[in-house]
DNA sequence: CGAACGCCGTTACGCGTTTCACAAGTTACC
DNA sequence: GGTAACTTGTGAAACGCGTAACGGCGTTCG
């Protein structure tokens, strides 16, 4: 290898045969995991309509995946429809939020309460009882001390100390990138395991911190390359695709 | 299969030996195109401290990513580097942009001028002279008319109208999810072809139209699920990682 | 001047994910 | 009651991607 640097990846783990629930630890990938974020807010629509069974491409074509993808991500994550009746929505979505959401309630913490950071904020705004923004952190003396959204605004200086103490565990980070890695150190220093980056700049943390890149300056140019290609989709990735409407869901 | 739709993936395409510029198309990944994008950004603030030449396992540091997988997107776009000496920063910028700007400019519509809007029209001002946000969309009476960021905000009614007068063919998507379809639909029939979606929902769109779903509520749950995880780094997909800092970086 | 080192370009391999395809099961209808 | 038309669940192939490994070449030091 080159010098230094492991680079990310999953360490030895075996991985190996069933994949399933287990000991407790799931084992689940990274995209199931989104897909099912996703399937769980579909499914969420749907009850509110009324709607008690969905068939698996049903679900599909509303997720924008193939309706072996949904079959496979329930299968990981050990959930049962009943044949020629489809997935009962009720015990579909308790099987989803129970894998998702955990048993008790955690803490985010959100560093950068800048326009996208408040952006966030509102779009998170108790929308999850399990999952909530429990305090923001800033520079600006501004908004420091402030609550918006029901979440009070520290200083930046207070970060390590907050989040050790609150326990929390989760951050989003939207700051300018020339402070990101320095507040990302602080949050790894304070015992963060998971990130959610919309920075510029790619953060370096240890392997054991889940780190989720969302970075928006490439998917605009990434969009902008691609939309001068004129076959659309090119290769890969998560599908969202798929035309038309047509005859689609007789919903029961 | 299913009923009706096909899923993205490419066409037929051999991908075959030299996957080079050639007829104009380079075929080149999704994921690929996204790191040069980043490449670009790591590579445009080095020019900036004068660093002239660097190799590829410092930029894989910077940009998170493995050594291997720089000299593999550099040979995917035809660039190369001198051995033992690297790459040189000005022509390899060159070459990237040439890729990711084209030759004309593009201009891009926000559709949704609310927070969120907002937050990526800031975070794009002027940023890049090839790729402008040229309109704004939205359906508040408030904001139309009135110009954010150097940029003029139209009636929702306009859209179809306005996009196709002025060619656009990128659009990114922020309104609310209710009528996150049915933006999408005008967009496709005033001839979009790429489609930067922040909506909560998943777009149905022709196979043509490329579309990057950047779903902050998956990406937030996600992370709150593998912060419960003991070990970080979960299976696969874009790294981002790496730990500490150390020696690295002789920087020439 | 020669040899050893270090990096790039490239090919081959391995892994993870997605899709295909089929067995098993259940319901509805004749 | 039997049969036909659906479904789900799942093993196995296909695909795309990333990594490892190797040849080549320029540089540098003995």
């Amino acid at each position: 290898m080159d010098g230094d640097i492991a680079l990310s990846k999953v360490p030895g783990k075996g991985w190996a045969d069933r994949a399933v629930a287990q000991a407790g630890k799931p084992v689940v990938s990274r995209k199931t995991v989104g897909r099912l974020s996703l399937y769980r807010r579909l499914l969420d629509n749907l009850r509110g309509t009324g709607t008690t069974h969905i068939y698996s491409h049903q679900l599909a074509h509303l997720a924008g995946v193939s309706a072996a993808q949904v079959r496979r991500d329930f299968m990981v994550i050990g959930y049962s429809g009943s044949p020629n009746r489809g997935y009962h929505v009720d015990t579909c979505l308790a099987s989803i939020e129970s894998l998702l959401d955990g048993a008790t309630r955690q803490d985010v913490a959100l560093v950068g309460v800048g326009r996208l950071g408040r952006s966030v904020l509102a779009h998170f705004a108790g929308r999850r009882p399990l999952l909530r923004i429990a305090a923001g952190f800033d520079t600006n003396p501004g908004v420091i001390g402030t609550t918006i959204e029901g979440c009070l605004v520290h200083s930046m200086d207070d970060l390590e100390r907050v989040v050790a103490e609150k326990g929390i565990r989760i951050a989003i980070l939207a700051v300018p990138p020339e402070t990101a890695q320095a507040a990302a150190d602080a949050l790894v220093r304070s015992g963060i395991r998971s990130l959610v980056d919309f920075t510029a700049v790619p953060l370096h943390v240890p392997d054991e911190v889940f780190v989720d890149h969302m970075d928006i300056t490439s998917a605009l140019e990434s969009a902008a390359f691609f939309a001068r290609q004129d076959q659309g989709t090119p290769p890969m990735d998560n599908g969202v695709d798929n035309g038309s409407e047509a005859d689609m869901f007789p919903m029961i």
